[in-house]
DNA sequence: GCCAACGTTGGC
DNA sequence: GCCAACGTTGGC
């Protein structure tokens, strides 16, 4: 994937672990867990701080893009890969050897209304957005400057 | 709950 | 290094 220039992400988390109202109460999130290579690899090296991101419930109901954040603090270690209590415990990791890091998101804004993946999929200017293409499921992705302006555009217009 | 589409693991 | 088996993601 071409990630040279890429300044805009989407991020995805589950809303029944991690959800905007969350997002919005905490202010601030380590984005711990991620234990995919390929979204390691963009927290690690592509993501800088100030970056926009578009926070989105997947495996929701209805699963869509339900605010905004900005990267606050490049990758740090992942410490839950190390602590065998946590859900995201890796034998694999060490101390010395971490494995898996994580970078901050600051809180931004939480939409008057979620933007359903179904309209996604209805915007011709979306048409190549990783996000809807068939089979992706990286939880970290690229999105566009186009397509970030284009989706807070749609955001923005509908009416509470 | 189903299942397609992935990613990872481990035997060889 | 191959690849089958297995586990996970995530929309529906």
């Amino acid at each position: 994937m071409a990630t040279q220039n890429t300044q805009f992400w989407l991020m995805k988390s589950e809303p029944t672990s991690y959800s905007i109202d969350d997002f919005k109460k905490d202010k601030k999130t380590f984005w711990e867990g991620v234990r995919n290579y390929q979204a390691r690899n963009f927290m690690m090296n592509n993501m800088n701080i100030g970056d926009p991101i578009l926070f989105y419930h997947s495996n929701a109901r209805p699963s869509g893009v339900t605010g905004l954040g900005t990267i606050s603090k490049k990758a740090t270690p992942d410490l839950t890969a190390i602590d065998k209590k946590s859900k995201y415990f890796d034998p694999k990791a060490t101390k010395k050897s971490p494995r898996w890091f994580a970078v901050t998101v600051n809180f931004q804004k939480k939409f008057k209304q979620i933007l359903p993946l179904e309209q996604l999929r209805k915007e011709k200017s979306l048409k190549n957005m990783l996000l809807l293409k068939k089979g992706q499921r990286l939880s970290i992705l690229p999105v566009t400057k186009k397509e970030f302006e284009h989706i807070l555009k749609l955001a923005t217009s509908i009416k509470s």
